[in-house]
DNA sequence: GTAGTCAGATTACTAATGTAATCGAATAGG
DNA sequence: CCTATTCGATTACATTAGTAATCTGACTAC
């Protein structure tokens, strides 16, 4: 339970990348992300030494141009700021926020069948 | 699906104040929010402003002493702001974040039970 | 070896957010 | 009536985030 960092909405989209691959390179950081944003390379540059700088990613600094890669898994991101975003909207209550989504229509069959077969399995792993 | 402004983490403190009672005096929400929170009376009223500037709080002005109500519900925030939260940190894939939540330590035996009953009801009302 | 290029480092500027304090008009007490 | 309080309006100032551009030293192609 580490404590991490906040990481900024952009930010994220460069984790993104990382997280499906690296270390990379901040040229290839920035080929990847040019494909779904319109962020100029400078900026793209700026996200990451930030995340550096918060210690969220890592450099290689020994070659001649540096390689990137995330220090938290994105299991590990995804659960932190799961956990202070149900704390904020809905104060702390995660089933509050299941039951809105599992009552919402972004759910397929397959999904609901899968989320039936983990919640039957769940009570027995305690 | 109105287009609900970005509410800030500060902010949702006093929304949720406001939902849970309305409409308050300033002094009413800076009373409640003293309780948890240790912000100055100041901090709190400008919240409050920047919430009616945003049109995410509407204020009765016809009294001498303004009292302020919100102008979506709680439940609306809440989609719009799980909807952007799951697209962020999930990339849209609001199982992936069901499963890991559902996975997790954090539901008791009786919120298992409803949110299986809720799966099973799910699929009739399509 | 000189000029252009490229990566990393540094600097820039705006908007939003966190966190208040000050100002001014109305009010309430004495 | 004059003063102190109170509330709303206005202003303030730091930090983070969004979005880049400039500067500088090394490398590359003439």
């Amino acid at each position: 339970m580490k404590n991490i960092p906040n990481i900024s909405e952009s930010e994220w989209e460069v984790m993104n990348i990382l997280w499906h691959k690296s270390p990379l390179t901040a040229n290839e950081v920035i080929a990847s992300l040019q494909e779904t944003t319109d962020w100029k390379p400078k900026t793209i540059r700026t996200l990451l030494d930030r995340l550096v700088h918060k210690n969220v990613v890592g450099v290689n600094r020994n070659q001649k141009v540096y390689t990137f890669y995330p220090l938290y898994s994105q299991d590990e991101c995804q659960r932190a700021e799961t956990e202070s975003f149900v704390k904020r909207i809905y104060g702390g209550a995660v089933k509050s926020m299941l039951v809105q989504f599992i009552e919402e229509e972004s759910l397929t069959d397959d999904d609901i069948k899968e989320l039936r077969k983990i919640l039957d399995e769940k009570p027995k792993e305690k």
